[in-house]
DNA sequence: AAGACAGCGCATATTG
DNA sequence: CAATATGCGA
DNA sequence: GTCTT
C-alpha cells in the first residue's frame, strides 16, 4: 500500500482526527443543553480541522481554520499540549449530562423531554422501558429500535432496499419516479437511514402553493388536474406496510412519511423517510436532499452571486433594483441547475 | 456591542 | 371546536 | 461559539 505520504502510520496518529471527534462531543454535549448555535458552531469547527490538509500543531495554526475562533483554539491548544480538553473531560464526568445524552439517544427524545424526564426520576434507557407511559408514539418506537437506529446501513443493503421500492412503486404506477438520495446517492459506503423522493406528474406546485391565495376558479381547475397528494404517497406507503417492508409509522403527513423499514426478519431495522415532491420541483430537491450540507451551502452562496437564490423548492432570480425574487426558473434535470448558474456539473458523488 | 446562525412537515400541547 | 405555539428531526 | 456588521 502506498498510505505511508509521511511517516509511518504507527507511530503519527491522526490527531486531526481526534480534535474533529471531541470537538464533536462538544456539540452534542451543547446540543443537549439546547444550545443550538454552539452545536453548529462547534460542528461547522471539527469539519474544518478534519478537511485541514495538513496535521495542526499549535493552537495559533486551528485559529486561521474557519469556524475556530479564540475559544475553541485554545481548547485545540490545550489538547496539543497536553492530551486532554479541561471542558471535555469535566463533560464526561458530569452525572446530569451522561443521563441526557443517553436518554437522547432515542429518537423523538429531545434536550426538552430528556431533562423532564430526569426531572421525573428517569435515568437510564432501561428505565424508560420500564415507564413507557411517559412516552408518546414516536418516542416508544425509537425505544423500541434504539439500538438498530445507531446501526450504519451498508452500501450492499442500501442497493436492497433501493430496488425493493424501486420495483414496488413502479408496479403501482409506471409515472411514479423515485430517487433515494442523501449519502449513499453521493456513493458512500454506508448510511445512516434511507431517504427517498417520490413524485407523479399528477402532482405538481401550483396545485399545493399557499403563498398567494389563488382565485376560487383556478383552484378548481387545478383541483380537476391535479390528483390529492395525499392519496398519491398513500398509495405507496400501503402497498410498502401490506408487503410488510414498513413495520413502523413515526409520523406521517400528506407529503412527509417517516418511519421504520426492514428487508426481512434477519436484518435490521432502518429509518425510512418518504417525501413526495411536486413534479415541478423535483430536481432541486433532490439536489438538496443528496447533499453535502457543505456541498449545498457552497452552491447556495455561488447562486447568490450570479443573482439567483436556490433552495430546495426552487431556483429564482432575485429581482435587481428590489430583493424579491421571481418566478422559478423551470428546471428539468439537476444538470439545468448546474447549468442556469454556470457551474460545471458535479455528479453526485463529486459532492462530498 | 449585538444580531445571525434556514425554514419546514408533522405530532402534540397550549391558547382562544 | 380552531388557531397558534412548541419540540423534534433531517 | 464564531462571524459579521
Amino acid at each position: 500500500m502506498a498510505s505511508e505520504t509521511k511517516k509511518s502510520k504507527s507511530d503519527n496518529k491522526d490527531t486531526n482526527k481526534e480534535i474533529a471527534n471531541m470537538l464533536n462531543e462538544l456539540a452534542e454535549y451543547e446540543k443537549n443543553n439546547k444550545q443550538r448555535h454552539k452545536y453548529n458552531a462547534y460542528r461547522k469547527a471539527a469539519q474544518s480541522v478534519l478537511a485541514s490538509s495538513n496535521q495542526i500543531k499549535s493552537a495559533s495554526e486551528a485559529k486561521k481554520l474557519n469556524g475556530v475562533g479564540q475559544k475553541i483554539a485554545e481548547k485545540i491548544g490545550q489538547y496539543l499540549e497536553t492530551g486532554k480538553m479541561e471542558k471535555l473531560e469535566k463533560i464526561k464526568t458530569n452525572f446530569n449530562a451522561n443521563v441526557i445524552k443517553e436518554l437522547t439517544r432515542v429518537t423523538g427524545i429531545g434536550p426538552t423531554h430528556a431533562h423532564k424526564l430526569f426531572d421525573e426520576g428517569i435515568r437510564s434507557i432501561e428505565d424508560l422501558k420500564q415507564n413507557q407511559d411517559k412516552l408518546n408514539h414516536h418516542q416508544k418506537i425509537g425505544l423500541k429500535y434504539v439500538d438498530d437506529f445507531e446501526k450504519r446501513i451498508p452500501r450492499e443493503e442500501m442497493i436492497r432496499l433501493k430496488d425493493l421500492i424501486v420495483q414496488q412503486v413502479e408496479a403501482l404506477d409506471k409515472d411514479y419516479l423515485a430517487s433515494v438520495c442523501g449519502s449513499f446517492r453521493r456513493g458512500l459506503e454506508s448510511s445512516g437511514d434511507i431517504d427517498i423522493l417520490l413524485t407523479h406528474p399528477n402532482f405538481v406546485s401550483s396545485s399545493h402553493v399557499k403563498e398567494n391565495k389563488k382565485s376560487v376558479l383556478e383552484s378548481i381547475k387545478e383541483k380537476s388536474l391535479n390528483t390529492d397528494p395525499k392519496d398519491l404517497l398513500k398509495k405507496v406507503i400501503d402497498k410498502l406496510i401490506k408487503i410488510d417492508f414498513i413495520t413502523d409509522t413515526l409520523a406521517y403527513g400528506d407529503t412527509k412519511f417517516m418511519g421504520v423499514c426492514s428487508l426481512d426478519k434477519k436484518a435490521a431495522f432502518r429509518r425510512i423517510d418518504i417525501r413526495l415532491i411536486p413534479n415541478d420541483q423535483f430536481y432541486c430537491g433532490v439536489l438538496y436532499f443528496t447533499g453535502s450540507d457543505t456541498f449545498n451551502r457552497n452552491m447556495r452562496k455561488i447562486a447568490l452571486e450570479k443573482g439567483y437564490t436556490l433552495n430546495e423548492y426552487s431556483l429564482r432570480k432575485i429581482n435587481a433594483s428590489g430583493r424579491i425574487p421571481g418566478k422559478a426558473e423551470i428546471v428539468n434535470s439537476e444538470k439545468e441547475i448546474f447549468d442556469f448558474l454556470g457551474m460545471k456539473y458535479l455528479k453526485p458523488e463529486e459532492r462530498n
